[in-house]
DNA sequence: TTGAAAGCGTTACCAT
DNA sequence: ATGGTAACGCTTTCAA
């Protein structure tokens, strides 16, 4: 392993003082024309790279947002990730992914870890806050689609009431009457999700009685409508916890010889890009995934800053309605 | 915008030097019990956090990588990605994401940028090898997806020609004789894809003569197999460049009323989960896409650590056919 | 067990 | 236009 080149070596070669160099270097005015391009020639043969650590150092100015996320594989985070890194870009500022698999323990370590490689932290915890904030030694955190009960921390939040009451009214003009929905079963209540739907359907006077459980997948989806329908065999519509399921149960819907959206409506959430490739394209109460990233980024800014915050109705991603065709 | 907590601050408060601060943060031994307790505690007090530029400086062990893709939307990078972000965190590297949006012009702009905040780069590049170097000041690089000519490169490459050829196997196994292909429109020449699928043809003495191209989207899929299908009604299967085009050719088949796999049958290319979720289950080339970003991780380690890097024949991804049901 | 001093590689500030 | 000196915040010797 060769030593690493030092702005002393590149000053060496070039016959000037090391300051000279990072004139040149920063294009910092004050320099003479042929001087410069001596320094430059001498970095490019001595294959310089100014040590970032050393630049950080004095010029406080560069910054790092972490971003922590379950599963860079499932759609949903790749979207929010994809938001997030767009913010980051535009201000100049850079992102750290880390995948934590699905796994509290993942999440620990990674916690453990990012502590001292990042300026402020951003994403989907599982973790309580108590022990985040124990580990995050006060580094400034936004959590995404989760309240936050600490003043300490911030959050993104997603009101989705409104959007799904839009579905179910949607569902309800069509003549839908028997609508069920497919939760998700990897906590151990009922979703903010199912509470909404239950709303909305008590709204119109149906009861919110045919409701299944899902794990977060395409084959946990269609299994869990084979389920409900096998329960509920007069169910015309589904609502879903998230579009993942939602294809899911397009799938089983098709196996079971009902055509969508004609014997049963399928309606999903999250209004994934995802939805516009199965067939038909799925109906969704949408979020706007990149708007999430983007605020998560913009929050963390002002945390660093010392801003004042953004308004909490502002830290608040609404979902709307999107219809497509499985409806 | 408060300053910054130094350890100074913390041996301060603590009533020691900065020295058994570092100690007590660090786990060297040779410290009293109590005098950690202190110090952690003084820690915890105050919100101390190292400034992982000092600490860089000083040890030189934090390895960080700048993976560069055109599009995490895009459900192939997304999956190299994973791959690559799984095989940095099992050597406490860190990852830097850069999503250039398929733009030479931010591109350009995060190859600037790159070099001063990573150690290597690693990704999908579409510059010409001369201008990567002279913007990468002799920073590791390791091109995947693509040949290098430059020794100071290092690529990652995929090997198609034989899964091409399992797949052409496959469909004339099937009765399959009139075989199209929808191939990638991006570049100027045909792709080297194309090539593969050319050869398989012709070594069962069929012509590879109904090509179309279809630009890098579900709806560049569907419209592209429309117009091959106008020209060319009597192929009974497709080749496509890639799965997106693919799910894209599958949605066109439905709407044209061909039914998959029985009056046309899908091939794509890269094996991607997303042709899990399609209905019928398509059937692809498939790439260890996973293998394809942890290889790219474990050959920039090995250009950083001035190793012997891999052979070449190990820095190969073959692609093999995997069946699903679209054909 | 603890502390003092040196140094990591860079830029900012003040001379010249 | 260029150079000298002092930070930046931390860890690593080496002494005590």
């Amino acid at each position: 392993m060769s030593k690493r080149v030092t702005i002393n070596d590149v000053a060496r070669t070039a016959g000037v003082s090391r300051q000279t160099v990072s004139r040149a270097l920063n294009d910092k005015g004050e320099i003479d024309g042929s001087t410069k391009q001596r320094v430059l020639d001498a970095v490019r043969e001595l294959g310089y790279r100014p040590s970032r650590f050393a630049r950080g150092l004095v010029r406080q100015d560069t910054t790092t947002i972490g971003l922590v996320i379950p599963d860079l594989l499932n759609p949903f985070f790749t979207e929010v990730a994809a938001g997030a890194l767009e913010a980051a870009r535009a201000r100049g500022w850079h992102v750290i992914v880390y995948d934590t698999a699905g796994s509290v323990e993942e999440e620990r370590g990674t916690i453990e870890v990012v502590v001292s490689q990042v300026d402020a932290v951003v994403g989907y915890f599982s973790l309580a806050e108590s022990e985040l904030d124990a580990h995050l030694s006060g580094m400034p955190a936004v959590l995404i689609g989760r309240e936050h009960r600490t003043p300490r921390f911030s959050s993104i939040r997603i009101e989705g009431a409104a959007g799904v009451r839009e579905a179910v009214d949607h569902l309800v003009a069509k003549g839908h009457r028997r609508i069920g929905m497919l939760d998700y079963e990897g906590r151990a209540e009922p979703s903010i999700r199912r509470a909404w739907f239950a709303d909305a359907m008590n709204a119109h006077g149906l009861a919110a009685d045919a409701v299944g459980n899902a794990v977060q997948s395409v084959d946990g989806g269609a299994e869990a409508l084979t389920d409900l329908l096998a329960k509920h065999p007069d169910l015309t519509a589904v609502f879903t916890f998230n579009d993942i399921i939602a294809v899911g149960a397009l799938r089983a819907a098709r196996r079971l010889g009902r055509a969508v959206p004609d014997d049963l409506a399928v309606v999903g959430f999250d209004g994934l890009q995802l939805g516009t490739v199965v067939d038909p394209a799925l109906t969704s109460v949408a979020l706007d995934t990149r708007r999430v990233g983007a605020l998560a980024i913009e929050q963390a800014g002002r945390l660093l800053a010392g801003e004042p915050q953004l308004p909490s109705e502002e830290l608040l991603v609404n979902a709307v309605l999107l219809v497509r065709e499985s409806t």
